[in-house]
RNA sequence: GCCCCGGUAGCCCAACGGCAGAGGCAGCGGUCUCAAACUCCGUACGGUGUGGGUUCAAAUCCCACCCGGGGCACCA
């Protein structure tokens, strides 16, 4: 790889070359992520501040404790645990893709259809398990605010801002014998239509809301969808299925008992795990009350048309019958059905008004409140894999997790014989993994003094997730080789430092100035490397707000592939093409397109091009035949378009048969000198917003009409050879270099500036004007630069071919656009 | 199902609402040559996915639809 960048002359900075797998790395990966667990989220100052100020906060009382008592009444636990509470990063139970066949948890998409492994096809489990876990949902509000800051493209945002999933809504408390059931709605207003309510086969009050008549079929339910992966859970073609607690809660507007369920579609993940089930409103509700024969009461009128365009009879106040309804209405109409003694919605046709009078009747009495909800959840952190960065965690003889003091970094993996994970019997879902870190006792067990005396502790076997060195990478580029801090503050600084200087007069979040990478980025890395970012600004690490200031998603190289009659792929390069067919060891096959890769056989490698082409010409393809961003295909034939290119520049410098200059010091004419003014100022404009492609069509038009100029005047003018070559060194840089040093220059046209354009050679003294009559183009006029309005006017009209045109006829309207074109409405 | 991006010449792609063409590939004609390649010069081809609308003027703005690519997906 390094030899490659290195031959196609990419600026690739040894020197800051860093890799997250070594451990002068990765100490400062968990140096990062102690901070992280040291550090607590204050909803006030929406900000992180280190976890010594919650302690002090909670002894003082300006910060209450989670149960409410005084500090000095807690005990030693409860103190540990209060602060637990709140780290950013801590300690959860969470359900995760257990495969006991491979011994080691999967990620959603390494989980088949089916619900089994992608990789040996062992039967996947949902388990619940204890893993760190990073609060990110603290930071969902910064995260999208943010967004508005940085210099991305918008569909890169949108997708952030989607995952993060803000919704604005409310929760309402239905009273149940168990207790309050809390649900989370985007329509408190719809309350008067909430029928039942439906949970998640994991919320916590399922046993307490199952009556025993209806326990057996419950728990058979629930170990049903324990089973099911989440594939299958949310694949929404599948009817609705759902068993009855035996347990009604009451609907807090009208005192209805609404019957509360439970069923899979409803997820723990999201909200609170339980919802209200609004059906004349909602597709969901709707099917799951037809289902079940549950009753759909109308709430809100739905309008004339809604009723026409499904050829249902028009259905008014009283006469309004969902039974006929063939589905759910789902938009605005005038609330019916939704008055209680304190509170009118019935008459209202604004949704908006129908929330806040109902959010306002809940606060009023105590049954719910406004709430903003996030799809954001908190980040499952660990993995039971060898390859990551242990944790910098000892847990004590209260197995508590103890962070480690900054000289004991790094913790490093240990040396292990086999290090793949252990796997179990592919059908025991009992049993935890077992990580690898587990085998070596000597390394999990030790004696440590970490302040009281040494005690034993046992080091945390979870690693790190990949992502965590990525997380800051760009950071560690700045100051690559420093010891004492994992960037130098000044360091920093300078680099990445806000446009303002950080007095927030502009807003700029600092961070790298620009990042290119791929759009598969969008919300993984992209989203906790922010993250992290953040923490580290709150905390008064780093003076950007943001990692990344600017970035651009490069579209993918993608080429054409070929099939072959069983439609397994043949090797793209050995496939000929005759009579518009294509074949392949004389069978014929068949072309498709997609993404340059292994798999489909089409790869084209950088070193064939270099071997075949040289780097130059490799690299003008690449950024020449479209938009950087674009996804564009592949195609070797059209290379030679660029090799050519770069002869023609050689030519126009050196003969080829004697190798001399063919550089004049005469001047260039006129006309030349004025294009070439013209290139530069496009070309400048082009290079600064990454327009690769047609900053290279400038120079090609450049050289072409340089061609042109030196057959006829025997030589190449130095006034433009010089800044073409300049122009073309970012671009193709050997060739200019080469081309640079034989014009004479000692020094490198690397660290020569780029050329700038004469602004009084980019206006033309004359201009040619279309003449349009009804928009259709009739004539041209050539006029003076500086002719006015009424001048140019008069031209027009007086023209032989518009008078012709015109035939007598005077115009409605006449558009004189200066500097444009001239239109004639008849 | 919802959202995003794109659709211009045989192909890849340009074009501040103002003459559809910057550039490259392929093609054709010429130039060179004994011939060819290379070179150089010249050149045809489309009216911008479809249908409406706004405008003096639409590839460009708006609406609907079609096709291709991508993201999210029972998110309450």
């Amino acid at each position: 790889m390094r030899r490659q960048l290195r031959r196609l002359g990419l600026g690739h900075d040894a020197r800051r070359s860093v890799s997250t797998t070594d451990e002068n790395f990765y100490r400062w990966t968990q140096w990062i992520f102690l901070k992280v667990f040291n550090s607590w989220y204050d909803e006030e100052q929406k900000r992180a501040r280190p976890i010594d100020e919650l302690e002090q906060g909670y002894a003082n009382g300006s910060i209450a404790t989670p149960d409410g008592r005084p500090w000095n009444e807690l005990n030693k636990t409860d103190r540990r645990s209060a602060i637990d509470a709140r780290r950013l990063a801590y300690l959860s139970e969470a359900p995760v893709n257990w495969c006991p066949g491979l011994g080691t948890i999967l990620a959603n998409e390494e989980v088949t259809a089916d619900g089994r492994s992608d990789i040996g096809n062992y039967p996947v489990f949902k388990k619940s398990m204890r893993q760190w876990t990073m609060r990110i949902t603290t930071y969902a509000d910064r995260l999208l605010d943010d967004l508005e800051r940085l210099d991305w493209p918008e569909p890169i945002k949108l997708m952030q801002r989607n995952w993060i999933g803000r919704s604005e809504g409310a929760r309402v408390h239905f009273a149940t014998p168990a207790g309050d059931l809390t649900v989370f709605t985007t329509r408190p207003d719809t309350l008067f239509g909430a029928t039942f309510m439906v949970i998640s086969p994991e919320h916590p009050l399922v046993d307490a809301l199952t009556t025993d008549e209806n326990r057996q079929a419950i728990q058979d339910y629930r170990v049903a969808a324990a089973a099911k992966n989440q594939f299958d859970r949310t694949d929404d073609t599948k009817e609705k299925t759902g068993v009855f607690t035996g347990t009604y809660a009451t609907n807090p507007v009208n005192g209805a008992p609404v019957p509360v369920w439970v069923a899979d579609y409803v997820l723990m993940g999201y909200g609170t795990g339980a919802i209200m089930a609004v059906p004349c409103g909602d597709q969901r509700d709707f099917d799951f009350a037809r289902r079940f024969n549950l009753p759909i009461p109308a709430i809100q009128q739905p309008p004339v048309e809604w009723f026409t365009s499904r050829e249902l009879e028009v259905q008014h106040g009283s006469r309004v019958d969902t039974s006929t309804w063939p589905e759910a209405f789902v938009g605005d109409g005038v609330y019916i059905n939704s008055s209680n003694d304190d509170l009118q919605l019935d008459g209202l046709t604004s949704v908006a008004e129908g929330k806040s009078a109902m959010n306002a009747w809940l606060e009023a009495h105590g049954r719910g409140n406004t709430n903003i909800n996030f799809k954001l959840r908190d980040w499952l952190f660990s993995r039971q894999r060898y390859w990551g960065e242990p944790f910098p965690i000892v847990y004590d003889e209260d197995d508590q997790p103890v962070s480690l003091p900054d000289s004991m970094l790094p913790v490093l993996l240990p040396e292990l014989e086999d290090f793949k994970p252990q796997a179990l019997d592919p059908n025991d879902d009992v049993t935890d993994p077992i990580p690898p870190l587990a085998r070596s006792t000597e390394w999990r067990e030790v004696v440590l003094d970490l302040g009281d005396g040494p005690k034993k502790y046992r080091r945390e076997i979870n690693v790190m997730p990949q992502w965590a060195g990525s997380c800051w990478y760009e950071l560690r580029y700045l100051d690559p080789t420093n010891t004492d801090h994992f960037v130098d503050p000044a360091v920093e600084k300078y680099w990445m430092g806000p446009a303002d200087g950080g007095d927030g007069t502009t807003g700029h979040t600092g961070g790298v100035d620009l990042y290119v990478g791929g759009v598969e980025h969008a919300v993984l890395h992209l989203l906790y490397a922010r993250f992290w970012h953040k923490i580290l600004f709150d905390l008064g690490h780093v003076s950007s707000s943001e990692p990344f200031y600017r970035l651009f998603n490069q579209g993918y190289v993608q080429a054409f592939a070929f099939r072959d009659p069983r439609g397994q792929p043949v090797p793209a390069s050995d496939v000929e093409e005759r009579d518009g067919s294509y074949w392949y060891e004389g069978e014929k096959v068949s072309r498709e397109y997609g993404k340059m890769g292994k798999s489909l056989k089409n790869i084209v490698t950088p070193d064939e091009m270099y071997d075949e082409y040289g780097a130059d010409t490799f690299r003008l393809y690449e950024m020449s035949s479209g938009p950087l961003e674009a996804s564009r295909p592949w195609n070797t034939r059209d290379v030679i378009g660029m090799q050519r290119f770069l002869q023609r520049v050689w030519r126009n410098l050196v003969d080829e048969d004697s190798g001399r200059s063919l550089v004049i010091d005469a001047p260039a004419s006129e006309e030349l000198r004025k294009l070439m003014h013209r290139m530069i100022d496009g070309i400048r404009a082009d290079m600064d917003a990454l327009r690769f492609n047609t900053a290279i069509a400038k120079l090609i038009q450049l050289n072409n009409a340089l061609t042109q100029e030196s057959a006829a005047v025997g030589g190449s003018p130095r006034e433009v050879v010089v800044p073409m070559i300049q122009m073309l060194s970012p671009l193709c840089p050997h060739i200019a270099e080469e081309l640079w040093q034989r014009l004479g220059h000692a020094n490198t046209v690397t660290f020569v500036p780029f050329p700038v354009a004469d602004q009084s050679l980019l206006v033309e003294e004359t201009i040619e004007y279309p003449v349009q009559i009804n928009g259709k183009v009739r004539t041209r006029l050539t006029v003076p630069n500086e002719a006015d309005q009424a001048t140019i006017q008069a031209l027009a009209l007086a023209d032989e071919k518009v008078i012709a045109a015109l035939d007598g006829e005077v115009p409605k309207k006449i558009i004189v656009i200066p500097g444009r074109m001239v239109n004639l409405v008849v």
